[in-house]
DNA sequence: GACAAGTACTTGATCAGTCAAATATACTCG
DNA sequence: CGAGTATATTTGACTGATCAAGTACTTGTC
């Protein structure tokens, strides 16, 4: 009774906490981040305008608006990013990047890069781009 | 400033926070079983003689030592996994999946298995199997 | 324009996992 | 054999996330 994709899912599991596990202590480390502050600022800096309302990083993250509120608050504090009011909604608010905030994300992303060039050497850059591809297929 | 290696890794962990999440609410609903529960009665199933000590269960989930022994605990008071003395080595234990966990990984595989195809409806075998592959050998 | 329903966010309680330190046993080598 | 080192597990304190409930605002309908 074996089933294709949910092998392939428990695969996905392991290879991404081994993946997650190695980096976090790389860029932590390094620049002090998580690899989910990590993730939350690529978001932002790859937003147009670099500026997001907290639901839109939770649905680019994956995570909930509970976990996007407490992710940010740490961010917040040590002025990485910046949160003002949205104009066009008062529930909500924007997030920005912080002058601070685009260049540790710079620097923190050149390690993570780095890092996982290493962790991918077994694999050619037309595989990774493939396996980015089907990742991005699925849905 | 992009790189292949670290853009396939910020798409495996939203793709995997999607998916977990996903059959998170499916098994646990039908089974009362968390995901990561469900993982790790899938690597006693697959051991040879469905029998690992903590820490071949650590390495395999890829998580550690301290995360096993914190999640073996609520399995073992429901009945679906025992633990026995190792024979061969004091300080360690044997887990090993009982009658009713036999049952219930089999049941909660195919709950998993039926909606993994549907979250992965838009790949063909074929490019779930590569995938598969890919995320295999990079480590 | 008021009221119902929906959406955006926050908060309290909880959970799964981490790390560091403690404990217990095993292994190695002089 | 015994000392020192290494390995297996557990525990306490903590972190990052979840869910459910609460607040605040917006939107759609009559």
């Amino acid at each position: 009774m074996e089933s294709a994709p949910f092998e392939a899912v428990l695969r996905l599991a392991t290879t991404n906490a081994r993946i997650v596990r190695e980096l976090e202590t790389r860029i932590g480390g390094h620049h002090g981040l998580g690899f989910s502050e990590l993730r939350l600022l690529r978001a932002l800096a790859d937003a147009p305008e670099q500026r997001l309302r907290p639901t839109d990083l939770a649905a680019d993250l994956e995570i909930t608006a509970s976990g996007v509120t407490r992710a940010i608050l740490p961010l917040e504090k040590r002025g990485i990013v910046k949160r003002s009011s949205d104009p066009q909604d008062a529930r909500s608010s924007r997030v920005t990047l912080t002058a601070a905030g685009r260049v540790l994300v710079e620097q923190a992303s050149a390690t993570a890069s780095e890092s996982t060039a290493k962790l991918m050497r077994r694999l050619s850059v037309g595989q990774i781009k493939q396996l980015e591809r089907l990742l991005t297929e699925i849905g």
